[in-house]
DNA sequence: TCGATTTACTAAATCGGTTTAGTTGCTTAA
DNA sequence: TTAAGCAACTAAACCGATTTAGTAAATCGA
């Protein structure tokens, strides 16, 4: 059983491919009755299922996006592709997924792919490597948002969530149960929009609640390498903090392994408020404050744009910020 | 700046569109080296990047496969559709992603899309209800290969676990501490082979320990409705189940969130074994004991049997069974 | 030395649609 | 009466590759 083509609709309803053609564009401007009734049948009876290849060759839209970000099995991750891939199945859009594990090859190599199989657009989660590339992408029309970071740069169309003030929230919550020593654990941010806000909206905290700030109480982790120094040193010393605040899940995981080795309990003598939720947090020893985004609703809105951006190239450059959630639980006590 | 066609290529190095067709697929067969030198040099001058969609109408190869299953999000799902694509990518293929959510029309919906759109093949963790759906994609040679839930029917290309071996394994772990009473909590499993497999695991185990079998020990979950009755109600009883062993992540979860709220101390009075690894276990209350699969690496196995399948199609079924683990954790206690 | 191969290439058909520029036969308005 | 207008189509070019069949020149074997 050969595939059917358009040609042998048109020869079955007695019309040309044209007439085909535009049926199933919906195209009804100039056809009697008659005539689309013919084509529906004749479609109905061979079961036609046009070529979406021959389709695309001509057209140039592959209904297709890709979405390139660190992992799908990340928590944030796979929730902001569920999102993206919920909208765009809701517009009959394809979405092909690329991780990266933040390796800029990788990133540069799933960008080039991309392009090279006429997606219709890109999302993309940047690790800032690769901005020129994407600028040059952008330049030559292919539509792409980003989303989760945000590095320095041109205008651009983006998807985030408020770091600043999600990070003076937390910073706030710690300061009114009676915390004056916050250890801010973090990756290096200097380059990083996204990162340097949460520090940023600390600062913003400590200086609101006139608190000074210390720069000993800057703690740095790295994704290979780990802390690169034991934030827990500091409770060794003089004027230790009474918290910490660690702003990403692997950070948060990694410091919870190092305080389940102590004697500490956290929620009782040590605080920890962490950025990004953390799965199946109900069943901790000790349930963890954090501040919550919402990836999933972070990956509708960049597929939402993306579509608006597909549909009309010309529209202005867009930046969206979601408000965060501080969900309380029980890993922050109260200092006398 | 218009793209760069073939043509183009073709002229700017004095040689016919062919040449530089089987300069692209590699044929040197019959090539002067001074052609393919000349050809070579003409698309790096010219930038040239190949139409894949042009290709793929002529060769009906879109280098593109795609993934059902239910849900990114999902601790098993994310890490198998991570095996897949990684193993896609490391050769050259891209990966569509469907959720179904357990809906079979969706699951249908997602069949029907993948194939108009000419993917080379399909990897699926099936439902059950569009068994002739799939077999008729399959018997029209379009690839396809299961895993995860394997259902009655004939033969097929799959990649399962050993789920009657880890059944037996777990509850043998349970009776060798001591445990009689084992409450087996599942899904309704009549018509699945992956569920009943489980069953015979656990009523083998039993049986090769001189345990009677008791009906009253099976309890049910759906996954809409939750618990058909509350495991917990069996406590109260005469002849109460010293142990559980839930055969979902989404039952172990149900299940720990009713223990939660008693006063029974897991591992230490009841005891609990679950099926499918739990994320930010080590952070529990009580960290689990489980059967780990290694989804990862059956999206790994997935992926290489349908690529295989896709170069020789006549290739014979496959079934695939790898082994899981017992990873022994914390919540099961002695029973004296 | 001459027909048969082999080498190195190319012309043209093809994949299955979309789209532009017509064509044809009827109505209308002046 | 006739040019203009319109409804209802269609012919043919086009999208950008692959591939088959074929050609011309060089090489080979006897």
């Amino acid at each position: 059983m050969a595939k059917v083509r358009l040609v042998d609709v048109a020869a079955h309803a007695g019309v040309s491919k044209s007439t085909v053609s535009q049926y199933l564009s919906g195209r009804f401007d100039y056809m009697s009755k008659e005539t689309k009734e013919r084509v529906q049948h004749a479609i109905a009876e061979l079961n036609y299922v046009p070529n979406t290849i021959a389709r695309s060759l001509k057209t140039n839209i592959t209904k297709t996006i890709g979405i390139i970000a660190r992992d799908v099995t990340g928590f944030y991750t796979s929730r902001t592709i569920r999102g993206v891939d919920d909208y765009c199945k809701s517009s009959d859009y394809n979405v092909l997924i690329y991780n990266t594990d933040f390796d800029p090859n990788k990133e540069a190599q799933a960008l080039n792919n991309l392009r090279q199989i006429n997606v219709d657009g890109i999302i993309i989660s940047p690790s800032g490597t690769n901005t020129s590339l994407i600028n040059h992408f952008v330049e030559q029309g292919l539509p792409i948002v980003q989303f989760q970071l945000e590095h320095d740069g041109t205008e651009k169309n983006i998807i985030l969530s408020d770091y600043k003030k999600a990070a003076f929230d937390a910073t706030e919550y710690l300061i009114q149960l009676g915390h004056r020593r916050i250890c801010f654990v973090t990756q290096e941010f200097s380059k990083v929009k996204s990162r340097k806000d949460r520090f940023l909206g600390y600062c913003a905290a400590l200086k609101a609640h006139g608190l000074q700030f210390d720069e000993s109480l800057v703690q740095y982790w790295h994704r290979e390498e780990g802390f690169i120094s034991s934030p827990l040193a500091l409770l060794d010393q003089e004027n230790a903090p009474t918290a910490y605040f660690t702003q990403h899940l692997a950070i948060t995981s990694d410091l919870l392994k190092q305080l389940n080795q102590t004697d500490l309990k956290i929620g009782e003598n040590i605080s920890l408020i962490g950025f990004e939720d953390l799965p199946m947090v109900e069943f901790f020893k000790t349930p963890i404050t954090v501040i919550k985004e919402d990836p999933y609703n972070i990956g509708m809105e960049a597929a939402k744009s993306l579509l608006t951006l597909i549909q009309d190239k010309t529209a202005p450059a867009k930046k969206l910020v979601l408000p965060c959630t501080l969900t309380i639980r029980e890993s922050c006590h109260k200092v006398v």
